[in-house]
This record gives C-alpha cells, structure tokens and sequence, in this order.
DNA sequence: TTGTATGCGTTATCAG
DNA sequence: CTGATAACGCATACAA
C-alpha cells in the first residue's frame, strides 16, 4: 500500500495525495476523497521514502560518558520527554567513561553523519584536543552539556558559583577547616571549576588555602572511600569536608564511619549532585542539586532551535540549589 | 558524491560499483580500480538509499518502564555494548512508570513500525490484556526482559528462586519471624513470583505463614519507608525483613533507624536487586545481584536471532546470587 | 490548483 | 561477469 494506490482509490493524481498528506492547499472536493481513502485505509507514508528524499531523518544523537545509572539518566529523561513530543527521536552511544583518549567520540560523529542525524547533544567528559579540532570542521548541528567547546551552543552548570556557595554555607555553620577531596582539574567543570570555587570560597572568606587539605582523583569506583583514607591520613584535623560529588561522599562517609569518626559530629560531609539516593544514605547527605531532568528539556529545545536554524542560540545556564539533610552541622 | 559518480571515475557502470560495495564478486582488475576510487574519494554509499530499498535500518527499539537511574540503565548498557558492535542502534523509548493502563506501549509499537526498527526489546512493568493482544497481532521480532509475554522468546530472572533463596538464607541464620514488604501481584515477576517464593521458602522451612506480616505496595518514592511505618505498627516483633527490592530496603531501615531499631542488630533487613548504592550505604546492604549488563547483552543477541531468522531461540534464565553485606545477622 | 515527469541514491533484474 | 534499466515510495519542478 502505498501513495500510488491511495491516487487511485481516490481518483486524483499521487501528487495530489502527497500535498493532503503535507498540508498543501488542494480543492477541498480532492482533499475530502483523498481524507476519506486515507481513513478508510489507515494508510501511513513511508517514512524511509520521505528521509530519502527530504534528507530529513527526526533523529538526535547524544554522546554520553557513560550509561550506568546516573544523573545522565535524567538528562536523557528530559531530553526524550520534550523529543518525543516532537516527533524526534534519541540514538544514544557512549564513548568509554574513563577513556582519556575520548577520541572515539570523532567515530561516533562519523556515525551520526552515517546515520544522518539532524543535531547532537553531547555531554562530554575528559575533551582531546582531536576532538575539538574535529568539531570545529564539523557540520552538524551540535550543543554541548556541562561543558563550553568551541563555539557550540551550550546547556552549563554553575559549578563554579554552586562550589562556592557550598563554602559559605559551611563557612556560615562556623566551619574554618574544610577539607576538599573532588575531581581532577582534566575535567574542567566539574574538577577545575569546582576546585576554583572552593578555593575562591575559602579566600573570601579569609581563610588560608592548605594544598594538603585538597584531593583530588577521577571517578574510579570507591575512590571517596580510597582518597578520604589518604587525606585523613595525611591531614590532621578538619570539621567538614566538600565532596566533588555525591558518590564520592558517600565513599567519604564510609570510610570515616569505620575509622570511628561520627558523620556529622565530628565531621560534616557535603557533596554535589543530589543524587537519587543520598537522601536515603545515612546520614542523608546534604548537597546540591541541578535540574538535570530540565537540564536534557532545554538541551533538546535548543538543538531544536538549531536545526530549524533558528540563529541567536544562547547558552543556558542550569541553577542549582543546596539541599540541606543530615550530613553537615 | 554518489554511486555514480565513483562510477564514472572508475570507468564502470554503478551495478559494478554497487557489487564491490556489497562484497559481490566481480573482476579483479574492476575491484581494484572501484577499490581504489573509493579509497580516494572516501565515499560512503548513503544510508537512507539503501534503507528505501533494503527495508532495513539496523535499528533496534526498546521500551523501558523509566528512565530514571535504576536497574535498566545496565540493562542499556549491555544491549548497546553488542548492538553498537554489529552496526544496530538503539532507539530508546519508555511508557509512563506508573500508569496501569500501561496502553501507550501499543502507540510505542506502531512508532516502531513507522520507524522501520528491525526488531524490539520489551522490558515491561505492568502489562494489559489489551497490549497482550495487539502484541499477538504484531508483527516484527520482539523479545522480553523479565516478564514471559504471549510466546515471545524472553530473557527472564529467576525471581521465584531468588526469593525463596532469600528465606533459605535468613532461615539459615536462624531467623523464625520474617516479614516480606514487597510489590504488588499486578508485577507479575517482582512482585507475584517473589511473594510466592517468600511463602514457599517459609512453608519448607516449616514456619507458618503470617499474612499480616506481609504488606504489598508499588513503585512509589519512599514506598518502603512508609510501608514499613505501617507494617511495624501493625506486626508486633519480627528478626527479619524481606524487602521486595533495594530501594525499598533503602526506606525500610530508615524507618527503622528513625524509630530507634537498629540494623541488623534489632532486625536484619535484605533487598533485591544490588542496586548501585546498595554497597555504601549505612550499613550496607545484603542484597541479591542479578548481571543486568549480561541481561542486556543476553537480549540483544536474542533480538538479532530473531531477526536473522535463526530459529530455535530458546528464553534465557538470568541468574542471581546472594550479596553477603552487613544489614543481615 | 492539478497532473506529469523527474529526482533522491541505492539494490535487484535481466538481457547480453 | 557486466551494464542498462527498473524498482523502492515519496516530494517537487514544471507544464498544463
């Protein structure tokens, strides 16, 4: 079944069927025979034909670090809800999550142009300056989450701001010894910047930077637990510590648990993320939350807004608010 | 830059052309000189063509309950780690979480159609008679996680063993008095089969069932904590408790805690699912690990037999095993 | 406005 | 084994 047969079964021309089919004004007589055959025949176009010819496929790649269950996931979920809709849909790859020659992203930006994808939403981890000379030859609509590259239209976190404000919140609790095991600065947003805005943090509030009080790691599994060991090893006495994420905290928290320091007592722990379950962990963990579901909604409108090239695409910028609970005192 | 055009500058005709693409043979002398223009003009023969007359997109639709970080994410993962491989892409859609009339997977499988997948993976929540029968009506390969539909192949967990594993263990240890918070029947697998294997596994031991001691709830957020709240009120003492899944458990003894139980000392409390934080948290929880990575792969596999007309496609068991933590004594 | 004819870039058919 | 040509199913330029 197809455009031809629905011509003759309305007895116009198929090109007649294909404007009812596109919303093109024909003589309301045609477009009533051909309504009814198209009803009556539940027939739908061929979309592989309409891709062929339009060039058109209402597909969006994404880039992931990683599929494991994370605060991705939530990107993911605001992207879908708001591209579904829309009639697009997602084809998510990852390239490795710890991989620091990233540069099989180059591959899969082959692949999306192999697929012919309308746009990218990419969420990038450790950035190769390959990648980002290959990006600045690329033709495909792109925007960037959580990262700034090249002239790419953006969906940013304010960790820099969120890192700092997390030093005044604990500053304001009376806290002037606060630890910081984080995420290496290779991870510009959310290493760099949120190292800057703890270090900021501290110097406004007058306190003196201690390198020795300052972690940093990737994001190997039970590397809170891991780096917590060798900082409490080496430093002496803290009354809270700024974790570069949840996850880490919670590594954090483990390890102080067993060595006999009580969370928050003794220490006060604080992490980044607000992930899904540091409100069950014990103690619930206080941190920082980014709307990440919201985070994929404005990500997809604004690939949206750049294939259907819409120009003056501005980069957004996702608030974050702090979420007391129990960790910190 | 198309077929023919590599035509002309090899000097055969696009037939030839489109044989040496395809791997069928032609004269060495005519290969070589294709070969050769293909290796100049790094030409690649376009997708959305060749889809229009194959019919077929390597593309792979699956349908999830949720998107949110959970479980199914590795269950993603392991679907991705062998599609991507063999050239399949995931188009990854999902139904609303909690919706009984669970009907939008039909809208889901006619988008599938529309979108010429080549084949379905369907992880179900709740599914209706009516998406059973129109699945019965379906036509494109299709394989299940978790829940056996219609006669669909199925990669399926042995939640009934697992769960009576749960109360072999816990019998084990010597407890006599264990209260199961699970999920609703409605789940068939989650929550019938592991139900059922709580009361079989109590019936060998030979300790009497005790309905009160059993509560069912669904997937709401803090389900296990206010669950618990009621279970307690109502059941008098209890060593044990048998939470359907982690987060549930997660809820489950933070209730627990806030009301001045502790665990395991007072009561031991074991989850399913080896959620991702279930090893961090406070104290870490005994729970039962199912490879969702595997599962996915598993699935994967599967859908790709069955799209490559390799019949005999047997349903795959997924096994489990018991994660021995700290929440039970 | 309508219908005819052509193009989109492949693969498949069939005669040579 | 090769090449001309017809599908594939639709959109669209062009002529009527």
């Amino acid at each position: 079944m197809n455009i031809n047969d629905i011509a003759k079964m309305a007895g116009v021309s198929k090109a007649t069927v294909s404007r009812v089919l596109n919303g093109i004004k024909v003589k309301p007589e045609y477009k009533e025979k051909v309504d009814r055959v198209l009803l009556e025949t539940g027939y739908k176009p061929n979309r592989l034909a309409r891709e062929l010819v339009s060039k058109k496929t209402k597909l969006i790649g994404v880039i992931l670090p990683s599929l494991k269950p994370n605060v991705y996931s939530y990107i993911v979920e605001g992207m879908a809800k708001v591209l579904q809709d829309k009639g697009y849909s997602l084809i998510i790859t990852t390239c490795d999550e710890f991989n620091v020659k990233e540069d099989d992203v180059i591959d899969l930006l082959d692949f999306f142009i192999d697929r012919h994808v309308e746009g990218i939403v990419y969420v990038p981890n450790i950035i190769t300056e390959e990648t980002k000379a290959y990006i600045d030859t690329y033709q495909l609509p792109m925007v960037t989450i959580g990262e700034k590259i090249n002239g790419l239209p953006a969906v940013l976190f304010d960790d820099y701001n969120a890192s700092k404000s997390i030093v005044d919140y604990l500053v304001k609790l009376g806290h002037e010894s606060i630890g910081y095991i984080g995420i290496k600065d290779e991870y510009h947003s959310v290493g760099y910047l949120r190292r800057l805005g703890y270090m900021n943090g501290l110097k406004e509030a007058g306190i003196e930077i201690d390198e020795s009080m300052m972690v940093t790691t990737g994001f190997e599994k039970n590397n809170g637990y891991v780096a917590a060991k060798d900082f409490i090893k080496s430093v002496g006495q803290v009354t809270a510590i700024f974790a570069g994420y949840d996850r880490m905290a919670y590594g954090i928290i483990n390890y102080l648990t067993k060595v006999g320091y009580k969370v928050p007592e003794d220490i006060s722990v604080i992490g980044i993320d607000d992930d899904d379950v540091s409100a069950y962990f014990t103690p619930s963990l206080t941190s920082v939350s980014f709307d990440y579901v919201k985070t994929g909604q404005v990500a997809a409108n604004m690939i949206i807004d750049f294939i259907k090239e819409n120009l003056d695409i501005k980069d957004q910028v996702i608030d974050f608010k702090i979420i007391e609970r129990n960790s910190v005192i």
